[in-house]
DNA sequence: AAGAGATGCAAAC
DNA sequence: TTTGCCTCTCTTC
């Protein structure tokens, strides 16, 4: 699940359980046991996100920060006094919630400076209200690399993951191996506004559903999605499966190290204006 | 029971 | 370009 919904779904939870009153900093790995030690006991201000990253902000301007990966998990739940299941590497608690993070690729005590110098090398999130948008265009428009891999450039926007690249693409028709310098201004704002309306979604579920109404398995009389990632799609993991809009086998491909996937009838493939023009000519 | 693969990314070659 | 992280679910035997 860790798209940048997620990690700001957990902040909203974090800073619900914990935010405002002391809790309990342990490391039953080890393996974060000096930091641990160091904020045990100590109040939690809030938690935040910031396209993937997680930050913990406690008392003297420190901050946890967490990045989940591929495989990380951060469990918040009722705090029945359980002991560590697995790899515990942070535990918060306090008497009425809990949270246990296991297989994250960072886990780190930061200082103020450390979180700004990481949030300034990012681009603007989607989930954010301040989210410049012309920032993510400026270098889009500048560069010749495919748009599928532009989106996936955390420099570039912040949060969007494998999934969001797949469907935002299919959703406007978008060749994913089209260069980010082709694209139009308008294209791009529709783009960013759409993808602001499923991530809010998403947020708000802590789920991934990007199938407009006309396309749901009700309204199609298909069956709905069955498989641990579960949200209504229309192209991500659905390699060979019939594209729910025009039939065509859902084509999958690598890029960059990264699963593609794509309908090549509604995201049928750019040509540029110069090779159209030299073939008319 | 065992293996493959996954919504990510940094570090190592 | 490949490996490591070290979890969890789904598939195959």
């Amino acid at each position: 699940m860790p798209e940048g919904h997620h990690l700001h779904f957990l902040a909203d939870q974090l800073t619900q359980a914990f935010g405002g009153g002391p809790v309990r900093v342990s490391s039953p790995t080890g393996r974060f046991e000096a930091e641990a030690a160091q904020l045990d006991g100590q109040s939690v201000e809030r938690a935040d996100a910031w396209g993937k990253q997680l930050f913990v902000e406690f008392a003297d301007e420190r901050y946890i920060h967490i990045h989940l990966g591929l495989i990380g998990k951060l469990d918040i739940v009722d705090n029945l006094g359980q002991p560590p299941v697995g790899q515990v590497r942070l535990r918060l608690a306090n008497e009425r919630r809990l949270a246990d993070l296991r297989g994250a690729t960072a886990c780190d005590l930061w200082t103020r400076a450390q979180v700004e110098a990481c949030v300034a090398k990012l681009g603007p999130d989607p989930l954010r209200p301040d989210a410049d948008v012309d920032r993510a265009w400026t270098r889009i428009h500048r560069s010749t690399k495919p748009i599928g891999a532009l989106l996936m450039d955390q420099a570039v926007v912040a949060g969007i993951g494998n999934v969001y690249r797949a469907e935002l693409l299919f959703r406007h028709r978008i060749d994913p191996m089209r260069p980010g310098a082709t694209l139009r201004r308008s294209q791009w704002d529709a783009m960013w506004a759409d993808l602001v309306v499923l991530m809010q979604d998403g947020f708000a579920k802590n789920r991934i559903d990007t199938v407009r109404p006309e396309h749901m398995p009700e309204a199609m009389g298909r069956d709905p999605r069955v498989d641990d990632h579960g949200g209504e799609v229309y192209v991500y993991r659905r390699a060979q499966m019939p594209c729910h809009v025009c039939g065509s086998a859902v084509r999958i491909a690598d890029l960059e190290g990264r699963n593609l996937f794509w309908c090549p009838t509604c995201q049928p493939k750019f040509r540029s204006r110069a090779r159209t023009d030299a073939l008319r000519t």
